[in-house]
DNA sequence: GCGACAG
DNA sequence: ATCTTGTCGC
């Protein structure tokens, strides 16, 4: 498939992402994450998962595994074209859902309005946030040193997202907006479900894949 | 033209 | 994302 009509996809996706809160609840926080059994072949397998934690105990309720072949390379803001598949496979595997998805890598926070977790939102019509490790796309000023703090990611002069400190003295994580939530609830959410730098649900999905992926799970 | 560039 | 042990700091 052209480049080309990849971005039309995106540009149609970010014409449905919606950017306010539109939820009854946030009582189940689940977070997806994927692995590579070898990123350098193409084909590769992989797994994808899911930890799905309770807002108040951040402890496991569910989690799950799907196992699928990847064969589209990454390319810099094409990401969900790569990873979206095996989600998508994961999230019809689930027998529970939770209120909300934390989903690695951008939201809105992206140069055509739609990373992964918006797709990811989109496509599934639930509730998203991208949380992701580093910055792909906007301009922002450092955070102050202390847990709680953050700066907003704008881009010509619009707010798409949030550089936020989630543990004092330790680099910051880049929130924005999935799908169907506002700004100051997905920080609000992420600060709240993170003990160390990698809020719980993705800390704990990443932490399943690795004993997956070396077989001890 | 040059640099940046989620996972 | 993945390849990898020890090591520095809270």
């Amino acid at each position: 498939m052209e480049i080309e009509e990849l971005k039309k996809i995106q540009q149609e996706c970010a014409k449905k992402v919606i950017q306010r809160d539109d939820f009854e609840k946030l009582i189940t926080v689940g977070g997806i994450d994927l692995t590579f059994e070898d990123i350098k072949s193409n084909p590769t397998k992989a797994w994808a998962s899911i930890v799905i934690v309770d807002i108040n105990t951040l402890k496991p309720v569910y989690e799950d595994v799907v196992e699928g072949l990847v064969d589209f390379p990454y390319i810099p803001t094409f990401l969900a074209f790569r990873e979206l598949p095996l989600m998508l496979e994961l999230y019809q595997k689930i027998k529970i859902k939770p209120d909300v998805y934390f989903i690695d890598g951008q939201g809105v926070a992206h140069p055509r309005g739609c990373g992964i977790a918006s797709h990811f939102g989109v496509a599934t019509n639930s509730v998203s946030i991208g949380v992701a490790k580093t910055k792909l796309f906007g301009y922002y000023k450092e955070p102050e040193e202390k847990r709680g703090s953050y700066s907003y990611l704008t881009y010509k002069g619009s707010i798409v997202g949030a550089v936020l400190r989630t543990k004092d003295r330790t680099e910051p994580v880049y929130v924005s907006v999935g799908h169907r939530i506002s700004l100051k609830k997905a920080i609000e959410l992420v600060l709240r479900t993170s003990i160390y730098r990698i809020p719980e649900p993705t800390r704990l999905a990443h932490n399943l894949l690795q004993k997956v992926r070396k077989r001890l799970y």
